[in-house]
DNA sequence: CGTGTTTGACCTGCGC
DNA sequence: GCGCAGGTCAAACACG
């Protein structure tokens, strides 16, 4: 895997478009992540391909996340540095330098529950290195709660590296996280998070707002239909571009964006955001998304037995 | 004291 | 069957 990512646009891990294909032994591969699927906690700790399997060929959830706005404005003091403020709590468990990328790959986990086989990827694009990419997968098994003072704890400081050109760190830190959590957060909401996660999701979702993008391991082909069905609903469907809340105002122009620029991100983006089927479901519903994330709708009937 | 990061080694999966 | 690469675990270290 060398030049797969061509660009910000569908950046989709080789393992992911294209290795599912083949990848078949699949073991640790639950339900879905944050993807709308109907959740299913598939056996918490049980889903966890912890030692036994690799979640490589896992359903992974590709999120692109611009770098300036990671490690812009983000307020210092969580995560590792320059994450915004997380509902999950995410351990570095592991870095490891990718072939043919300049820059290495974090791996994260969820320790914000105990047995909870949330995971997430984080690298910077190796075409775009202003743009960093979360690749999640499993879901949360529990809801935003958060545990300890995760929330307020500051970045563990990265210990003094060289500082590389592109230090690994403001990779595995910023952004991702949030991506995950977004994810998670809409996760969160679906299995029972309720009212308290919808807030929480809202917010965390903000910095997707903030021009992201987000592939599914889907089928290319897939995610090509997708991709206009969820963008059209998510981002103009149910929900056109109404009057944002100010904390949206940028996001707003994002998708208001006159069409133009949002067009044009989306065209480069090429894919959508999984999580999106959480709004869309509730954008189907009617519920406005996004600017008024309404995703108070509990656990939803989809919820698990 | 607890939590999280960092680093190295080991294991598994995939491709040839 | 072998080799390569990726992914995970575990131990040590640092910080709040």
């Amino acid at each position: 895997m060398d030049g797969e990512w061509s660009d910000g646009a569908a950046v989709s891990s080789p393992t992911v478009s294209g290795g599912e294909g083949k990848v078949g032994p699949v073991r640790g591969v639950p339900a879905d992540d944050c993807p709308g699927s109907p959740v299913s906690p598939a056996a918490p700790s049980t889903a966890a391909p912890a030692a036994s399997g690799r979640w490589r060929s896992a359903n992974k959830r590709v999120v692109n996340v611009p770098l300036a706005d990671v490690s812009g404005p983000r307020p210092k003091g969580v995560g590792e540095g320059n994450t915004p403020t997380d509902s999950w709590a995410w351990r570095k468990y592991g870095q490891k330098p990718i072939k043919g990328s300049p820059f290495p790959r974090a791996y994260y986990r969820c320790s914000s529950n105990k047995g909870c086989p949330a995971r997430k990827q984080v690298e910077r694009n190796r075409a775009e290195p202003d743009m960093v990419i979360v690749t999640y997968s499993f879901e949360h098994n529990h809801s935003n709660a958060v545990p300890k003072a995760q929330q307020n704890r500051p970045a563990p400081k990265p210990k003094p590296q060289p500082a590389p050109p592109e230090p690994a760190d403001s990779l595995s830190s910023g952004s991702h996280e949030v991506a995950a959590t977004a994810c998670a957060g809409a996760l969160a909401t679906t299995e029972g998070g309720a009212a308290a996660a919808a807030v929480e999701v809202h917010d965390d979702f903000r910095w997707l707002y903030d021009g992201v993008s987000v592939t599914s391991s889907t089928s290319p082909s897939d995610v090509d239909a997708a991709d206009e069905m969820l963008y059209g609903t998510m981002f103009y469907g149910a929900a056109p571009p109404a009057p944002l809340p100010d904390e949206f105002g940028d996001v707003a122009g994002l998708f208001d964006g006159g069409g133009g620029e949002g067009d044009a991100m989306f065209a480069g983006l090429g894919e959508l955001p999984e999580c999106a089927m959480v709004f869309r479901r509730h954008a189907g519903d009617g519920l406005p998304m996004l600017g008024g994330v309404k995703v108070e709708q509990p656990a939803e009937s989809t919820a698990m037995p």
